[in-house]
DNA sequence: AGAGACCTTCCACTATTGTGGAAGGTCCAG
DNA sequence: CTGGACCTTCCACAATAGTGGAAGGTCTCT
């Protein structure tokens, strides 16, 4: 199938998918006689695996380098067990880290919304942050 | 003071304040004959609210406004607070995005931990994402 | 007078995940 | 044979918050 079938069938656009080829998370496609891509339904199982693989937020490069050790020969469970490990910890960093500044705001924002906007001081600019 | 103590006095480089200067955060600062920039300690509390609004969150771009609403003579407070509670939600609301990512994420970890990698199904690419 | 530490401007580049558009080739229906 | 819908490549741009470096001016110490 040509390039914007396959993007439409996995929801894409043409677009990614040619940037997904170039970034090395798709081989190199097939092409017709005329030059233009020709897909498998191989690369829609792929596509989908890369979708997967975004829902659970990993970048792009980690999903390039588990389909690099499947394409390899080796099934990715280990590395993907890692990589879901580091992507969970990662995961718990970044809530801790937003919820950090979130109580921090939340403070600020109850002064602001009780306070008495005259005891703005100059020199702070702004006495609620 | 010249732009190179003033960045050390708060903790940031030149070339971010020649950057800030760029965007609308500082003033055009006044310079010296030899054509340095020239700060006062106005400037440091400038740099200090910047400081501020950043450790909470707040995009440059935000903080540009209420620096403005605060140049054009009035108490930013209620700017502030309004910002702030935009802030506060988008907080919450990446925070929320997150923990659904974090749960799957969890539930793909759970599973690979304690799975057989054998079942790897090549259309599955990988049975764990 | 020369070294070294400052300062100036300006342009390019970092990372991420694509999107927009130009210029041109191909294919099918009317 | 022409219009429209596809496809190709390539370059530029988006957002964010700066950083790196080149080329050159200035100031102070020795």
């Amino acid at each position: 199938m040509r390039i914007g079938e396959a993007a439409a069938a996995v929801g894409m656009t043409t677009k990614a998918l040619r940037f997904y080829e170039n970034q090395g998370l798709l081989p190199p496609a097939e092409r017709a006689a005329n030059g233009y891509r020709d897909y498998t339904d191989e690369t829609l199982d792929r596509l989908e695996f890369i979708h997967r693989g975004k829902v659970a937020g990993l970048p792009l490069a980690e999903i390039r380098d588990i389909l690099r050790v499947r394409d390899a020969g080796q099934a990715p469970c280990t590395h993907v067990t890692e990589q879901l490990a580091q992507q969970l910890a990662g995961l718990d960093r970044q809530i801790a880290e937003l919820t950090v500044v979130r109580e921090a705001v939340a403070e600020h924002y109850r002064r602001a919304a009780e306070g008495d906007p005259d005891q703005c001081d100059a020199q702070r600019i702004c006495s609620y942050l």
